[in-house]
Order: structure tokens, then C-alpha cells, then sequence
DNA sequence: CCAATAGTGTCTGTTAGACAGTATGAA
DNA sequence: TTCATACTGTCTAACAGACACTATTGG
């Protein structure tokens, strides 16, 4: 029985209120078997964190980073410190949403314990803090692949799935590609991060540049970085030749079946 | 504090996980200005119920209908619980989704309360039997513009907000046109559907036809109804001219921006 | 000159969207 | 005959997608 509020639940009530957050990164690496400069290698990582050997609920099974919530704060807000105090990303706006709630009885053996799943997509860049205090390993990133093949903790296979099927239609529906790149990138690392992200993705680089930069209901999506002097700005960091630089915009078609 | 559970929360608890639920319908009404048949005027519709005019929080203010979920039970399984016993749909399947889990300090003034919305769409017939045994008229169907216009119980509004903006984008990009319509329905019906949940959708007809009957992405969509002997099937109920009548398929297009 | 990327050009069939026009049949 | 719907047809510009081609430049 709960006796904490005065006058409300006839019922019985949670045991906590947590939110569980899938923090999805792109790490890129150069490629090891050429010696040109080429586009990095580029995998969709997971952070997963080790729980406790001494827990008595799923001793040490790895998890999404995660927390109860209290009366005080809103659950976004409370997503949100989850994730800063494990990325240690300070001031930098990062992108979460939330997910959805998930309750199933017996999903969590200490109790009645619901969560409040959020995913967050961060820079690389942005995580390079992570690594570097982080003696006790017991959080590392995982590619997505590897942790769908791992029994993870509580439901969180299930919850990494529709993570992973929410990104996947983001991507393809949304800008959210912006997160994962630099402010300006070129075409191919977009393309790249597309592609990593929905692996069912496949076009002609040139009937992509075309599509994104040549047609109405597209163009505008992406412009062309320029420099002060209004002269378009260009990158050879993955290439000998030299690339157009693009940013994102903030106009988003809205695509309908009908 | 919360003695629920023996080994769990050092953090205090939720007063109550409750379930609400937006009840979307559509009612058709015949025109009354022409004697002719034709289509009827739609409208888009939620459910909601007066509270108590005798609670100590928000007494005589109108809310979705919802309840507190218990441990033995999925969130899911609550919602639809409550679903039914509001509408009194008992065997039909309803098309019943999460749309997120909702908590801002104060948002109940009965303490820590959080709730996890859900949206339902549900077929005007089905609703039928809704009205018939509702003397108490505690319970009414509002227009959107209506429910939006009004100051509703807790963060009801903004719950709406997002219910209504969520089932405008399923509107144009899944097939759940289907949840308000009967199992066989004219083009003319679909297209009525479709602008009376997304009034901004506009489209000419014939090119409606077309494109969703004629084009090899949308082909498949929807396809004609035929009869044992083969035979397309047509409805006169709505014009003089008979109407080819129409189903939806499980096919739905995936459309991606880039 | 090779590798790896950047980009242009071209071709064919498909599609979007505007609009005109014909058909049906009850009042 | 009119009304409200059902449908077919036509035209143009735009688009999708395949694929061939040239350009750049560090090593």
C-alpha cells in the first residue's frame, strides 16, 4: 500500500519511474585497405552500460544507461539529465525524444516497475569526452548488430528493436541525418550516414545529388555551404577532389501515400 | 515513502500509472440542403466525459476517459480495458496505439500522477450502442474544434494536441483511413475520410483516382471489390451514378524524402 | 597512372497536376 | 433539366532510375 499522497489512488502504485535512454551514435574510422584519402568506414553504435555483478536483477547483463525519475521534474527532463551525466555532453543541444512507455508484468522482477524509453541520437564528435574517463569500461558502445544478438536486461531487446525501427523511419522521414554529420558535409557523407542508419537504402550517388539539389519538392532540403564572400565552400577531406560542401535546412517535405 | 516493494526504490514513487484514452470517430450525417443522394457530411469527433463535479481536481471539467493501470496488466491491456468499457465495443478488434507517456509537476493536483496516452480510432458503427445506454450524459462526442476551443481537465489540451497532429500523419501515411470506414468503400468515401481528418489535404478527384488505382508505387493500395463470381462490385448509396467499390489491401508504400 | 571520390550528361518511361468532358439516374 | 456524383481523357512539365562519362589529385 502506498501512503503517499492524501487523497487520491484507491490503488496501488508503481515502485518507481524510470526512463531508459538508447543513445545511438555513427563512429566512423578511416578505412584500412587503401592508402587515398576515401570516406571512413561508418557504424550505427549503441551505448550500453553493465550492470551491476551484484544486482539482484539481471547481474551484470549490459542495459541502456537509465534512471528513476522523480515528482519534480518532467520525464523529458529527467531523460535528458540520464544522458548528459553518462555522454558527459555538457552545453551541447542534443537530440532525444521520447519513445514510448513500456509495462509488462514481471519485466522488471524488483517490483512494479514501468519505464519510459527515450532515444537519443549524438555526434561522435560530441561523445569523444566519453571514452576518456571511463577506466571502470563497464559502458561501451555496441554496433547495433552486436546488441540485437546480446540478451540484454529487462525488455530491452524489445525496446532497442522499435528504437531502431523509429531512427530508421526518421532518417528517411525527417533531417535527423543532421545529427549524426558535421554543420556542413558533403553529399556522400550524407549519403553514407543515410545509408548507415537504413542498410535497405540504396540509390545512384548521382540520382541522389540530382533528387536532393535538383527537384522542387526536394530542393531546399540541403543548400550549399558559402563562405562571407558568398563563394560556395568545398572539402577534400575525403577525397582528392575537391567536394561541395552542404548544410541542412530547417524545411522538411511531408510525403503522403495518397 | 513507499513500502510496496522490499528491495527496490530509494526514490519515492508515483502515486498511480493511469491509462487515457483519445477516442477519435468519424459521424456522417446526410447533407440536408439538396433531396438528392449524396455524400454525407463528415466530421471528425472525440470522445470526452465530465468529471465529477463533486472532485477536488478539476470538478465539472471535460477529460479523455482513462484509469489507473495495475501491476498485473500491460499498458496496453489497460487502455483497451478502459477503451471498451467507455465505448461498450465488446468482440470487434479496435485500433488502439500508444501515443507517449505524459508527467509535468503539477499536472495532477492530486500529486504525482503521471499518465500514458493513448489514441484510439474506432468505426461510427461500432460506436452505436454507445449513445443508447448514456442517459447520464456524462459522456459526448465533441467535434476536434470544439474539445480544442475548451479548457480541459490536467494537460488534456496538449494530449490532444499531439493525438490530433499523430493521427493526421498516420492519416497520410498508413492505411488507417480504413478504421473509419466500412470493409468495402467508394473512392469518393476514402477521399472524404482523408480531408475530414487532414483538412488540409486537397486533392482533385479524378487525379486521386489515378494515382492510387494507376501508378506503381501506390498500385496496391487499395483494389476493387469483386463479388464470388468475379464480378466488380458498385454501392449507389451515395449518388445516382453507381460507384466501383474499393478495399484496402496490407500494402502500404514506405516514402522517404531523399 | 591509379585509386577513390566528385560530378555531368543523357535517355526512357512514369508521374503530378491542371482541366475538360461525358455519364448516370432520381427528383 | 438539374443536381451531385462517377468516371475517362488529354496535355505538359517534372521526375525516377539506369547508366555512361569526364574530372581531380595525392601517392
Amino acid at each position: 500500500m502506498n501512503s503517499a499522497s492524501v487523497s487520491k489512488p484507491v490503488f496501488r502504485s508503481p515502485d518507481g519511474l524510470p526512463t531508459d535512454i538508447c543513445i545511438f551514435t555513427i563512429t566512423s574510422e578511416p578505412r584500412k585497405d587503401t592508402k587515398n584519402k576515401s570516406l571512413p568506414e561508418r557504424k550505427l553504435k549503441i551505448l550500453l552500460i553493465q550492470r551491476d555483478p551484484n544486482s539482484d536483477r539481471f547481474p551484470g547483463y549490459w542495459a541502456f544507461p537509465g534512471g528513476f525519475s522523480n515528482e519534480h521534474e518532467t520525464l523529458d527532463a529527467c531523460a535528458e539529465r540520464e544522458l548528459r551525466e553518462e555522454t558527459h555532453i555538457l552545453n551541447e543541444n542534443v537530440h532525444i525524444e521520447q519513445l514510448k512507455a513500456y509495462y509488462t508484468p514481471g519485466r522488471d522482477p524488483g517490483g512494479w516497475i514501468p519505464t519510459v524509453a527515450y532515444y537519443a541520437l549524438v555526434n561522435e564528435k560530441s561523445l569523444s569526452g566519453f571514452k576518456a574517463d571511463d577506466d571502470a569500461v563497464d559502458a561501451r558502445l555496441f554496433t547495433v548488430e552486436e546488441a540485437l544478438s546480446m540478451k540484454l536486461a529487462f525488455d530491452h531487446n524489445k525496446i532497442l528493436e522499435d528504437a531502431l525501427k523509429r531512427i530508421q523511419e526518421k532518417m528517411l522521414q525527417t533531417n535527423i541525418a543532421k545529427e549524426f554529420l558535421p554543420e556542413e558535409f558533403t553529399l556522400s557523407e550524407l549519403l553514407q550516414v543515410i545509408e548507415t542508419v537504413v542498410p535497405t537504402y540504396t540509390v545512384d550517388r548521382s540520382n541522389f545529388e540530382k533528387k536532393l539539389v535538383g527537384t522542387k519538392t526536394r530542393k531546399g532540403i540541403i543548400e550549399v555551404a558559402r563562405d562571407s564572400q558568398d563563394r560556395i565552400k568545398y572539402s577534400n577531406e575525403y577525397s582528392q577532389n575537391k567536394a561541395k560542401l552542404y548544410r541542412f535546412t530547417d524545411y522538411v517535405p511531408f510525403l503522403t501515400i495518397y
